[in-house]
DNA sequence: CGCCCGGTGTGGACGGTGTCAACATCGAGG
DNA sequence: CCTCGATGTTGACACCGTCCACACCGGGCG
């Protein structure tokens, strides 16, 4: 904590802090303003002069829940062999998948957090907004570089690039909501694995078949360069 | 009403309609046993009567909103002409296709009864006990028949049967949460049909892939066996 | 130096919730 | 006819979010 400066000190952070703990393990439905105010050692309605509402807090917390999903999508694409000898196309595959991965992971590693994320998560950005936020770091523009590498590798049809975000993200998030606190919860852990095998393996498939087979209009255009791959760790 | 046989009469049914009324406007959490109990003109606690939990009331209307699930679907696949003179597997992929559109409308047109289903969903039954329930009617059990079909008619490689079932399902799943009150919910309607024919476009190319190709993720960047091309899918 | 003001925390109140316990009512069956 | 069990009522308790009035305390101004 840093220098108590006012009566309590920083009482905006431990609350947060205190919420961040308690969402893990209750999610958002866990989350009573007066009960966190209570865990801080400070009496209720202290908490509103930092948050207008508990939806507020609630907000805060599922930032710090977004930050930490992006970090572990991250660290799963970052693992992935920046290069294969026998296919040029495998890393940006690989990174897409394991993208996938990490978000899986997460969701149930930590169902809490995860369910506080969805249930206050910011508009999704247009397709045409996309452009002005490259640079910015949340699931939904880690996914839309992967898509972006695979069509530079030849790997996506770039016919087929259009909505192909939304199917990676419906996959994987119906996925990971089935499992983490749906009516799959309780596959055990290798029969999951298994299944998300599948599901990765079915959209790789589907994307390969872009380029190879008589699926799409045009099966070519010449690879653009590849962007610099946002392999950053993240914050936390 | 059934005839008034006792005090109230059917309390249970009334709360049952009621809260079914409720839930398809305000979803699970506007689902207040007091507020019923109001609404249907009894006071509170009678409803205890009836039912152990609030919880105990919530899973009720989640059956009610499973089986108006499940007959959307329903709908949706009999819509699709059983046979095709050009080409002997449409009939069967469109089902497909046609049951996660139903899957999706539902989720769209009533976001509060289907965040109620999936607040309180059953255990999904595991692959050894399907087949003694082939006979029930619920979403899984619908689509494990569609996907047994996709077999039979020789679309869908025996090899990759096993967890299509979870892999159309998360897809479809997570685009129907995503959209209905998730972070894609101001999408608007034009756009979000086209999304979903490419999330379905995509499973249907990636299945047909499996007769034609090798299974595995292997590369497979060269040109495969004539398939029939899946183009756009629907009599949508 | 002292006073005031605004950011911060406190205490109380109101209406809402789920749930338990005690009581009232009413119909069916002995 | 009378009892008994199913059903509905009333009251209470402990929570919750939120509004209000008040208390504190430190920094900036006179």
């Amino acid at each position: 904590m840093t220098t108590a400066t006012y009566h309590h000190g920083n009482l905006r952070a431990a609350l947060v802090e205190a919420a961040v703990a308690v969402a893990r393990e209750s999610g958002p439905e866990g989350l009573a303003v007066r009960d966190l105010a209570r865990r801080v050692g400070v009496s209720h309605n202290a908490a509103y002069r930092h948050f207008s509402d508990r939806d507020a807090l609630v907000a805060e917390v599922a930032a710090v829940g977004l930050a930490e999903l992006t970090s572990a999508m991250h660290r799963r694409i970052a693992r992935v062999p920046p290069e294969d000898a026998d296919d040029p196309t495998r890393p940006a595959r690989s990174r897409l998948s394991e993208c996938g991965r990490g978000y899986v992971d997460f969701a149930l590693a930590e169902p809490g957090l995860f369910r506080v994320v969805f249930a206050a998560y910011p508009q999704a950005p247009s397709v045409e907004e996309l452009p002005a936020r490259a640079d910015a770091d949340d699931p939904f523009t880690v996914l839309n570089a992967l898509l972006d590498d695979l069509v530079a590798v030849g790997f996506l049809a770039p016919a087929a690039r259009a909505g192909a975000e939304i199917t990676c993200w419906s996959a994987v998030h119906g996925f990971a909501v089935l499992h983490s606190e749906g009516p799959l919860r309780q596959l055990d852990g290798a029969a999951r694995t298994a299944m998300l095998d599948v599901v990765l393996d079915t959209i790789d498939r589907s994307y390969g078949a872009t380029t190879a087979g008589p699926a799409s209009p045009a099966p070519s255009a010449e690879p653009r360069a590849p962007r610099p791959r946002p392999d950053g760790a993240g914050p936390g």
